[in-house]
Order: structure tokens, then C-alpha cells, then sequence
DNA sequence: AGGTAATGTTTCAAAAATGTTTCAAAACTG
DNA sequence: CAGTTTTGAAACATTTTTGAAACATTACCT
């Protein structure tokens, strides 16, 4: 989720990755009206459900913002719990059932204090300074830290991390751990082995 | 409890430490909204409700406050009365209940007292001190918690703890049992043994 | 009380588990 | 196809766990 201040700001994100956008009529230079007309014309953004507020509440404007093809209009004064719910009706109505706020929340990223790891890209970046991570090192880190404050036996990473098409030898996990422990930094010590059960993320 | 006057005092802080953090939304540098949203990208400080104060009184501020993931907002002139019944209502609805924040994961752990077995992360802590247990302690302690108020025999603990592949003396449980009640201090005599019978935890 | 059975405790070595380095096969790249 | 990277396994080092033995102490019974 970001915020933009202005409709200028609002250009430099990546709109197309929005479930939603908030759109005051009122906004700056390009009043939000235009920035809807933006949005709609492009296709990568047409899709997207538009909410507008506004301070005016004249009839014209919310029929112009809903013949833009806005999603909803919501006059002031509104209240939180007001544009809250709304915002949570058009997110149902257009991307079937996802929670109430966290219907944007897909996490493609996973970060723990300094050791950020973009699973989009699949980039790891320690304390600022990016680490090159290989395919196994990453995807059992990723692993790791998304069942963090759990142990993981060797058994559940090899059926997870390592598809059960190949056999492997389990101590093929001890090595790898250690290739990624010494990687990491000082994060290496996040990942913790208990002798008997297998390896976990600190918590 | 600490407090900061600025963001950047605030980041030195063990921030994953906290119940609870209350903000100012203008408050220097780097803003309140900036901050919780660095507290919320991080897996360790998500969690933690966030509350907003601040001078202004926009519904504007509010709903971006909200949005970020704000537990609640409070708008200034407020009371000392009125921040304390509102941070009071936040902890009981993310501490008590799980119902509010993303603090939906089920702990899975047996607690006697001070005395708390994480089945998930195979620790145990003892009145507030991690105490290291290694596997087959672990086992047996969580096997005798799990079946207090009964006595357990050698041949049923063999059984449970130890699985039948090997070939075991039923002296090793006792080895064990002493080992155990030497790591976990007071609630070492909280294990009972009854001559002839085996060993029980105390209801 | 005295004797026997059961349990408590310490110590030690074997066994199990894990850490680490090295190497070659496999996978990937250009 | 040649060169590079990735990856699993083997070999070896080190640490941890664990069972059993030996001895000490307590419980139970007559």
C-alpha cells in the first residue's frame, strides 16, 4: 500500500500494481478526474476499481466520476469507518473474496530487520548490500523465514524445498545450510539447528 | 515502556519488544506514516499495533493512518484519560482476543505455570529463561505435561517417547528423567514418581 | 530395624547428528 | 560445444546426544 500526495507523485509508482486506488476530485495540478481519465485510457490501469471522495457534493461531479468509471463515490464529511467499509465492499466486488484490508497484501517480499529477501525478483539484500543468493540457498531461506518460530525437520524441507521428483541425501540440506549461513552475515546465526529435529528461523 | 522524541531515536530501540507503539504523525525527519509503514515491511515489528496521535484533525490524515495499518488514531486536543482507555481497548483486542491484527497464529504450546513448552519451535522456557532441551527431554517432558494428573508407566513412556524400533533400558527413562528435572529448576518436583508405578507430572 | 527392590545420580564411551571442505557430475549459458 | 555455475555427494572434523554401567540413595515390606 503507498500514498501520494499528489497526482504528479502518484505517476512515479507502479499504478498497475494496485487492487485499488483512492482519488480525491481535489488533488493538485491534475485534479483527480483526469487522473481517473489517465487511468482508464490506459489499459494497464483500465481495470482497476477507482473510489473517489470528494468536499463537493454536487450532483455533477459524482456523476462525472462514476461516468469515468469510477467504482464509487464517497462525499465528505465521511467518516473512516465509512470510506473503510467501502473500500472493502468494491475490493469484495472485484476480486471475489479477499480479507478486508489485507486484500493487497501478497507478500513478495520477506524481511526480517536487515535481511530483505524480493521474491519477485528474486534478489536477497543484507544490511543494504545485495547478496547473491543460488536457486536452493534462496528458496530454502525463503522457506526458512516463512515457517519462522517453527522447526522444520529435513524430512518437511526435502518434501518443500527439494520436490520429491529427485532423491536427495538429507546432508545435502546440512550443506546448503551452511553456504547460506555464510552468506548472510550475521543473519546466519538467525538460522538455528536443534539437534534431532532439523533447522529453524528465529523468531 | 521507552519513549523517543524522533524516529531515529526510535529505530536505535529494540522495537520488536513492544506491546505496543504509540506515534505522532508529524514528528520530524521521517514521519509517522513513514515509520509504520518501516514497522509493518518488517516481518518482526508487523504485528505490533500501532496507534496515531496527531494535531491535525483531517479525516484525510485519518483514513491514511488507518490504511497503513493503524490500529487506531487519535486526534489531538486529546486527555491523558482518553489515550490510556484507548491504548487499554487496543492491547485487549490484540492480546487477549486475536481477532484484530495479523497476530492470528496459533501458539501450540503446553504451559504449566512459568513453565511453557513451544511444540512448534522445540523450546522450552522457564519462568521467563530459554532452557535448552534436547530431544528426548523434550519429548518426555512434553509427553508427561500432556498426560498430567495420570501416573505413566516405564512401558507406556517406552512406547510414546521411545518408538520401538530400538531396544531400550527402561533405566534410560530414569537417566532421563533426572536429567530433565535438574534443567527445569523448581518444576523439577512438579515430576512424581510413584515406586512400582512410573513417573507423572502434578496436576 | 534390616533386607530387598526400586529409584536417583554420576560418569563415560559409543552412537548419532551436524559442520565443513573438496570434487565431479549435472545444469546452465553464450 | 566450451566454459561457467550450480549442486549433490563423499570424506573428514567436530559437536551433541544418549544409553548403559556403576554406585548411591530412597522406598517398601516383613
Amino acid at each position: 500500500m503507498d500514498i501520494a500526495f499528489s497526482a504528479e507523485q502518484a505517476l512515479t509508482l507502479d499504478l498497475k500494481s494496485y487492487s485499488l486506488i483512492l482519488l480525491d476530485i481535489m488533488m493538485g495540478e491534475i485534479s483527480g478526474i483526469k487522473m481517473a481519465k489517465m487511468l482508464k485510457a490506459d489499459v494497464t490501469t483500465a481495470d482497476i476499481p477507482i473510489i473517489f471522495t470528494t468536499a463537493r457534493d454536487t450532483e455533477d461531479d459524482m456523476v462525472m466520476g462514476l461516468n469515468i468509471g469510477a467504482d464509487d463515490y464517497i462525499m465528505k464529511p465521511y467518516t473512516v469507518r465509512n470510506v473503510i467499509a467501502r473500500v472493502r465492499t468494491v475490493l469484495r466486488r472485484t476480486t471475489g473474496n479477499k480479507g478486508a484490508t489485507a486484500a493487497a497484501e501478497k507478500p513478495n517480499v520477506l524481511q526480517v530487520e536487515g535481511l530483505v529477501l524480493d521474491l519477485e525478483f528474486k534478489r536477497c539484500v543484507v544490511d543494504g548490500t545485495e547478496v547473491k543468493l543460488v536457486k536452493k540457498e534462496f528458496e530454502l531461506l525463503a522457506y526458512l523465514i516463512s515457517h519462522r518460530g517453527k522447526m522444520c525437520s529435513r524430512e518437511q524441507i526435502l518434501n518443500r524445498v527439494w520436490s520429491d521428483e529427485v532423491v536427495v541425501l538429507d546432508r545435502t540440506i546440512d550443506v546448503n545450510i551452511t553456504r547460506l549461513r555464510s552468506k548472510i552475515g550475521a543473519y546466519g546465526s538467525y538460522i538455528v539447528t536443534r539437534s534431532g529435529f532439523g533447522y529453524g528461523f528465529r523468531d
